[in-house]
DNA sequence: ATAATAGTGTCTATTAGACACTATGGG
DNA sequence: CCCATAGTGTCTAATAGACACTATTAT
């Protein structure tokens, strides 16, 4: 109704002389997860520069306007801070990580340099994919995800985007936020204790990512990307674990994944030795060409709520965005 | 290993001088989806600048830089250019729109005169929320989804990353993509036939916003946004049915939904009328308070493939991101 | 009146999960 | 030897979906 005179197209900002509007920079961030001795791990990267120097931060770094695609910059960003070179070798383990957009997350101020939109990705890596070479990307490390604290920096991102309640005028509450100095002390990368605070609103880009990591084990058989080219049912089991941080009936979710066509394929052979403290050998699987496991493994309930009586507990996070 | 020496940082662009590096541009475009007369509709606008004039594209807009968060530009280019003034009034249907993120498509090429990034939303509007007023926003209308080409501008967005086979080096094949020329006549918005061809790589984003809502309709109680206040359980299942495009069995389906704790919670009227052709009012009911549907409403298994003798019929289309 | 619809009851095939059991191999 | 583990069999409660039935209302 009321609205000021705009025009209907989207009006085009004097893109032959790009400074006349919005000084907006784009970066792409990276998730990337991975398996350590039965841990979920994160990878992230010491900064080195003014704005939370010293803090730990998700490898990324600026789009090349013009040059490349978000996801090639994920990759870019990958190997120049992490040392990790994805497609390099299809034959090894590193060849099959899996890379996912996960959300874009552009509030003003999330940066007090300027207003910087992010774009996060996801990626599921085999267990210790080179843990950072001797590249320039000495600063990089994998860290425990329970020795991050992700409950900082609330209200940003994607997630908040008016999830449940429908839009009151203004969607998200801008954040006071206060980006978080560096007073972050960096610890031992895989050491279990001293909680580690992120720098800018990387926390909440790590907790969607977990979310969205957790959600998707259950429909897609993206588990298999966190082991090598062969595993066994075992080893799959104890992915599901360690991401849902639950322990799973081995039974059950032995007879669960055969029977999901298309999860995993077995190959003739078995495992080298038996299980950690003695057992038979575990035969060996490949993953299979599902794209969606149907039906899918759900999560045990996790029954937190009273639950009303006579109905089934149920609480079930709601996954990031999906 | 090998990489050219950059810093470990994330290199900054001379923010101080934004023109130096990267004439990116960041827009949001937003997939508004809504039901008219049982059928899913989107909200297009007629575009009237030179690339692709006259072609129907999503409404969308670029980035106030500084001084919005990316939901809050979403919110304000439905206002200006569609006319849907969303939190204007929380008491009637439109303060109730559901809106989130859908994902970030930055390919370059994707627009012929210069990088642009665009975060698309999507949101899901109750039945004809002001099909656009007065407002300069005339050349807005609704468009029956079916009436749209949505096979175009393929390998391109979120969806095209790296899904389900591992990163091959680059990751999303570089498009050919030359952008379709405003070859496509505007036609009938509400007509069933003449298939329409949208903007850009707008096709593939409303086709990324189909996929994501006819997904989140299992698991979460969201297809009540498309209603008013008050609706009855055949009204919902209506709703199911036109985004699924499946017939639902009555019976069940009335009672799959009063199980779901918190999904709906019955007013105490019931409808003004019997059903279209006859029969008992139905009861009245209002969004419940839960966030997630568990148990979820699992779409009828669309069996397409022979399926493998023995095992259930399985194929689900995987969401377009989650 | 006729027909279509809202809502409920009931039956059955399938499934998730608990439990039990055998066989294998590490320490 | 002893014990943890891989893998399978079996039982039970819960569920999805098909079908049937009634009561109610538009035409």
């Amino acid at each position: 109704m009321a609205t000021p005179p705009v025009t209907t197209d989207q009006q085009w900002p004097a893109a032959h002389e790009p400074c006349a509007y919005a000084p907006i920079a784009v970066t792409v961030d990276v998730v990337v997860l991975t398996l350590c001795q039965g841990r979920l791990h994160v990878l992230l990267v010491q900064r080195g520069e003014p704005p939370h120097r010293g803090c730990w931060a998700l490898p990324g770094g600026f789009l090349r306007a013009g040059r490349e695609t978000l996801a090639e910059a994920a990759v870019r960003e990958l190997a120049e801070e992490a040392g990790l070179r994805l497609g390099a070798d299809p034959s090894t383990a590193l060849g099959r990580i899996h890379l996912e957009q996960l959300g874009t997350y552009g509030d003003p101020g999330r940066d007090p340099r300027m207003h910087v939109v992010s774009v996060a990705y996801l990626a599921f890596a085999p267990d210790l994919p080179a843990p950072e070479a001797g590249t320039d990307a000495a600063t990089a490390a994998w860290h425990r995800v329970d020795s991050l604290d992700l409950a900082a920096n609330r209200a940003s991102g994607p997630s908040a985007e008016a999830h449940g309640g429908g839009v009151g005028g203004r969607t998200g509450a801008r954040p006071t936020q206060g980006p978080p100095q560096a007073t972050t002390r960096p610890t031992d990368p895989t050491g279990p204790s001293a909680v580690i605070t992120l720098a800018f609103d990387h926390a909440r880009i790590v907790a969607d990512g977990l979310d969205r990591a957790r959600a998707k084990l259950e429909y897609s058989p993206l588990a298999t990307a966190f082991l090598g080219h062969d595993f066994t049912i075992p080893e799959l089991r104890a992915v599901y674990e360690a991401v849902w941080d639950e322990k799973l009936h081995p039974g059950n979710f032995h007879r669960k994944v055969l029977s999901v066509p298309g999860f995993v394929e077995g190959t003739g052979s078995t495992a080298d030795r038996g299980g950690a403290r003695g057992g038979p050998r575990a035969r060996c699987y490949r993953p299979g060409d599902a794209q969606v496991l149907h039906p899918p493994l759900l999560r045990p309930a996790r029954e937190s709520e009273p639950a009303a009586p006579g109905s089934p507990a149920c609480s079930r996070p709601l996954p990031s965005t999906p």
